[in-house]
DNA sequence: GCCCAGGTGAAGC
DNA sequence: GCTTCACATGGG
C-alpha cells in the first residue's frame, strides 16, 4: 500500500461499471456525502483512501482511479450497485405522493458510507445548508486529512481525517474551519470514537434501537443525526432521518392544515413506509428540495 | 437588514 | 412530557 502510495503520477485507470437506474447526479448531490465535485459531467471525490472520478454512461458507470485496486468492494459497496432499485421502490407504499417523489426522482440511490465520515460529516451538519456543509468538510480534510493518490493532472486531495486525528485538534483550530459551534462536539465526540466507546464497527451488528442509542450517547448527536448515520453509513432501513424538508414534506403530503408533533411523525413513518422507509425518506428529501422549492416554502 | 439552513442541549414550565 | 432559546456562519 505504502509503495503503491508513493508511486504518484501516473495516468487514471479506467473501468465501467454496469448500473442500470442510477441516478448519479441525484445520488451524489442529495445531502447524503459531501465530497463530490461536479465538473463537466463528471463527479470527483474521495471515497476512504481513494480518489475516484465517475462518470454517467448508458445503463452504466464509468470510473477513474488513480491506482489499480486489488478490488473494488469499497466502490461498489459505496455505491450500492449490486441493490436491485426496482425490488426497493416496489416496496414503496402506492400513495400519491410517493408516486410523485419516485416519478421525479427515480434513480436516487442510497449510498453506503464508511461510519466515521458519515457521523461527523452529520454532526456538522446541524443548521447548514448542503453547500457550507461541504465546505466546511473541504477545509477539515485539507487541515488534517491525509494526502491520497490522485492522477497526473489531478489537483492534491485528502481523506477524511481519522477520530483520532481530531481528537488531538484544539477547538480554536477547528472553529477556523467555518463549523462555529459545531467544534467541541466534533472534538468530543472524536475522542470518544478514538477510544472505542462506541466502537462504530461493532455498531453493524446491534438491532436498530441499540445502535441509535449508542449514537445517540455521542455529544453533538440527536435523533436526526443518529439516523442519518444509521442510514447512510450501516444501511438500516428502519431509520428514517427527519429534517426540516422531511417534516414538511410529511406535514405537507400527509397531514395537511393539521398540527402534528415530531413524535407522531415517527410513528406514522415507522408504519407507512414499509421495510425501505430510508429509502422512501430520501426520495421524499429530494424531491421536496429539488422538485417543489416553491411548496417547501408554505405553511412549515 | 432579515430569514433560513439535512439540530442539539439546556433550561424553563 | 413539551416549548423556547443560544449556539456560528454564510447564502439568498
Amino acid at each position: 500500500m505504502t509503495a503503491e502510495i508513493s508511486a504518484a503520477g501516473e495516468p487514471a485507470l479506467s473501468r465501467t461499471f454496469s448500473a442500470r437506474d442510477y441516478d448519479l447526479a441525484a445520488t451524489l448531490n442529495s445531502g447524503q456525502a459531501f465530497r463530490w465535485r461536479y465538473d463537466h459531467d463528471v463527479w470527483e471525490g474521495v471515497i476512504g483512501c481513494h480518489w475516484a472520478r465517475l462518470r454517467p454512461a448508458p445503463s452504466a458507470i464509468v470510473v477513474e482511479v488513480a491506482h489499480p485496486p486489488g478490488d473494488w468492494r469499497w466502490l461498489t459497496e459505496y455505491l450500492q450497485l449490486d441493490v436491485d432499485l426496482d425490488l426497493v421502490l416496489r416496496t414503496f407504499p402506492d400513495d400519491l405522493s410517493m408516486r410523485a417523489a419516485v416519478a421525479a426522482c427515480r434513480g436516487l440511490r442510497l449510498l453506503r458510507q464508511e461510519p466515521w465520515e458519515c457521523l461527523a460529516s452529520f454532526i456538522l451538519s446541524s443548521t447548514k445548508q448542503i453547500l457550507q456543509i461541504r465546505q466546511i468538510i473541504a477545509s477539515l480534510c485539507e487541515c488534517y486529512g491525509e494526502p491520497v493518490l490522485v492522477p497526473i493532472g489531478v489537483a492534491p486531495v485528502c481523506g477524511f481525517p481519522t477520530a483520532a486525528r481530531l481528537a488531538n485538534v484544539i477547538e480554536s483550530d477547528l472553529r477556523a474551519c467555518k463549523m462555529g459551534f459545531r467544534a467541541p462536539y466534533l472534538r468530543a465526540t472524536a475522542r470518544r470514537i478514538a477510544a472505542g466507546e462506541p466502537d462504530l464497527e461493532s455498531l453493524r451488528h446491534f438491532p436498530l434501537e441499540a445502535a441509535r442509542a449508542a449514537l445517540m450517547d455521542l455529544p453533538g448527536v440527536g435523533r436526526k443525526i443518529a439516523d442519518c448515520v444509521l442510514l447512510f453509513a450501516y444501511g438500516f432501513q428502519g431509520a428514517f432521518p427527519v429534517d426540516v424538508w422531511v417534516m414538511k414534506a410529511l406535514r405537507q403530503l400527509y397531514f395537511p392544515r393539521r398540527r402534528i408533533s415530531l413524535k407522531r411523525l415517527h410513528e406514522f413513518a415507522a408504519t407507512h413506509f414499509g421495510p425501505n422507509a430510508g429509502y422512501a425518506q430520501q426520495y421524499l428529501f429530494h424531491y421536496m428540495r429539488v422538485q417543489r422549492p416553491s411548496l417547501a416554502k408554505l405553511q412549515p
